[in-house]
This record gives structure tokens, C-alpha cells and sequence, in this order.
DNA sequence: GTCAAGAGTGCAACCTGTTCTAATTCGACG
DNA sequence: CGTCGAATTAGAACAGGTTGCACTCTTGAC
């Protein structure tokens, strides 16, 4: 109801926070080892030591609870791309360098990484605002790294953003080996970028 | 276990085949109305006046039925292209042309494309296969528009099925309207095909 | 210090995908 | 025609996401 309680320090707030991390973490190690299936909301709620209750009041469903997880994911990309020097003379070679980097991390936690990915394809409307957010922090990582010369920069973004999460859910599929993932990024980069 | 039962016009496989047909029909009739939720195995067995245990001996999951409808529903995009010549001067145009009426017909049953793209979107290993016949469905329909002569037309098809699938899940998580998928589409081909 | 309101808890119940089982039916074949 | 095995059926049972409920606890305001 009062003006802004964005950063009130309150006692609840604080709790609340608390709580809702909990929880962001129990879901993070259950996935760590057997991904989608294994993070089950009654284990999540054990691991994190809450009610099953709990966990849907801060997250309304398991598909968004992963959302949110890939988001916190990749802000952290996001913060180690925007506060290390990319290398690569060109756009295409900082892409490449930046999304291999990308994927590697993404790669040391496969199942984890696979989780997300699947409640990022299977999402439905109600979470299409987490749905955009994720977007947009892949957008933003590959903008980073277009870096602010290259013409028409916004299309070639989305559309290498779009390549990305298809190589991702194709990887998450089974279809492709992690390192598909590279490739398509590196092509579509080149041919984007025309760099021959 | 006779040589070939490919074409075995026994009774018996001819009423399987009727029966998985039904399964299939039934299932798209559920589809047409509610998506994704409404399609509903015990339902879908109803439907298809089958036992439940039927529909899971031809089809190992929900989603795998789903993946088979998106394979029929693409096949016959697929066949469509193949029978018609396709305007355009450019490939990008003839590209465009293409999607734009692949997209025209999976929006006119909106909700059985949401289901088709929310299973794809979700897919597990174990469907990989299905998987794979679907993109490589969406692959064939954009080479058969690219045409021959363009360079590297391998490369830029993947791409472009890529941003296409990408886009349709964007479309169905609700992140963006039907007409982005055009809409990108057009772009994407545009840049790969080198047409100003 | 007291109290109302909201947060959290524990747990049962519900829904739907999936599996299992014990009949039953069907079709190929002798 | 009779028989065997595979396909089908009806329906129960199980699993995990989701919801609802009655109750308790915490917090912040007075």
C-alpha cells in the first residue's frame, strides 16, 4: 500500500527473500542430478525445507520455477560477458568466443541446463514474461558481443538468439551433441556477419 | 517374420492401421478445440472408441502422439510445396512465400499448432527420431523454396528452420503473435540470401 | 502488550499421464 | 472347425503437478 517497498529492509521482506531463494537453490541441486524429472515440487519443498505450499506461492507452477532459474543463469552469463573484454577482431569471431564460453558453462551442467531448456520450449502464456526475459538476456549477451558497429545489429541479434535456443533444444532433445550447439552459432554468425 | 510385411495387405494390419488412424483423428479433433490440454489420453481413446492401453501401443506417450500429428501435419505442407511451383524471383521471395503459406495454414487450427509446437518444444530423448523427422520436414520445405543454386543452401536452410521453429515457440510460450513468424522469417531470409 | 492479517505449514485430495493386470476377442493357420 | 498367440479391452493402480483447507506462527500497527 505505502510508496515504494522495493528495498524495504523489513524483517519479512528479508525472510521472504530468504525463502525464495531457498527454494531457487533446492531446485538447482535437484536438478543437478537428473534434470527435468528430478526436480519434483514435494523434493524441492524438502530440500529448501518449506511448505509444498510455499513453494507455489513464490513460484506458480514447476515450469516457471525453472524459468526463473534460467533466468538467474543467465544474468550471470549476462554479468561475466558485460564485465570481462570480449576478444575477436571481428563481431562473428566475438560471437563465437562469447557464446562458446556461453555454452561451456552451460555444458558443465548439462542436466541442469537441460531442465531449463525444456520448460523454456514447453512454456505456455502464463509465463510468457519470464519467457521474455530469458530472451532478452540472450539477446543482450549476443548484442554484447556484436558489439555496437555492425549494421543491423538488433535483426542479426534475434535471429542468432533464435538460432541459439532451437541448437539448444535440439541439443536437449537428444537430436545433437552439445557441440552442435557451437557449430550452428559459429555458421550462422559467419553468414550473418559476412565474415566469408 | 516372413520377408517383407511392408505392404502385407493382411487383415490385421489393415485394422491397425485403421485404428492408429482413429488414434491420430481423434486426437486432432481434440486439439482443434483447447490445444495442448484438451488433448487428453483417456479422452483421446474415447474418442478413437479405443482402449487407453491402445493408444499408448502405438503411441508410447502423449507427446510422441503429438510428434507423429506434427509430422502428418507437415508431410502434407511438405507435399504441397512439392506439387506447386513456388512464385519468386529470388530465393529469399520464394522463402518467403513458402513460410508465409506453411504459416497461413498452421494458423487456421491455432490451437492444434500450439499442441504440435508445445510437444516439439518439450521433447525428450526418447522421442529424438520423431524429432528429427520434423525438422527435417521443416528443412526439406525450406530447400525445396531456396532452390538449387543458391550457395551454401545447406547451411542457410538449417538456419532458417532454426529461426522458424524458434519463432513458432515464441508464438506459442504467447511472446509474440502469429505475424512475428512471418515477420522474422522474412528478415532471417532476406540477410542469409544476400538480398538487399 | 495485544491483535488482526498475512505467511507458512502439513496434509489430503484432485487431475491427468502412464503402467499394470486379468480377462476377452481376433485373426492366422493347421 | 479348433487352437494358439497376439491384440484389445476395461478398469484399477500409481506418480507427480497442482489445489484446497484448517490450523499455527510471525509481523507490523496500535
Amino acid at each position: 500500500m505505502s510508496a515504494d517497498l522495493e528495498d524495504s529492509e523489513s524483517t519479512l521482506a528479508r525472510s521472504q527473500a530468504a525463502r525464495r531463494r531457498r527454494v531457487l537453490d533446492a531446485a538447482l541441486v535437484l536438478a543437478q542430478g537428473g534434470g527435468f524429472e528430478a526436480v519434483q515440487m514435494r523434493d524441492v519443498a524438502a530440500e529448501a525445507n518449506v511448505a509444498l505450499g510455499t513453494v507455489y506461492r513464490y513460484f506458480t507452477s514447476k515450469e516457471r520455477l525453472l524459468l526463473e532459474m534460467m533466468v538467474e543463469q543467465l544474468s550471470g552469463l549476462a554479468r561475466y560477458v558485460n564485465s570481462h573484454e570480449i576478444p575477436g577482431d571481428t563481431a562473428a569471431q566475438r560471437v563465437c568466443a562469447v557464446l562458446a564460453r556461453s555454452n561451456a558453462a552451460l555444458a558443465r551442467y548439462p542436466d541442469v541446463s537441460l531442465a531449463m531448456v525444456r520448460a523454456f520450449g514447453a512454456s505456455r502464456e502464463e509465463n510468457a514474461d519470464v519467457v521474455e526475459r530469458v530472451s532478452a538476456l540472450m539477446n543482450g549477451i549476443i548484442t554484447t558481443a556484436i558489439g555496437f558497429e555492425a549494421q543491423r545489429s538488433t535483426q542479426v541479434a534475434r535471429i542468432l538468439t533464435q538460432v541459439w535456443l532451437s541448437s539448444l533444444i535440439g541439443w536437449a532433445g537428444g537430436v545433437d551433441p552439445i557441440g552442435r550447439v557451437d557449430e550452428d552459432l559459429e555458421i550462422a554468425s559467419q553468414l550473418l556477419l559476412h565474415e566469408a
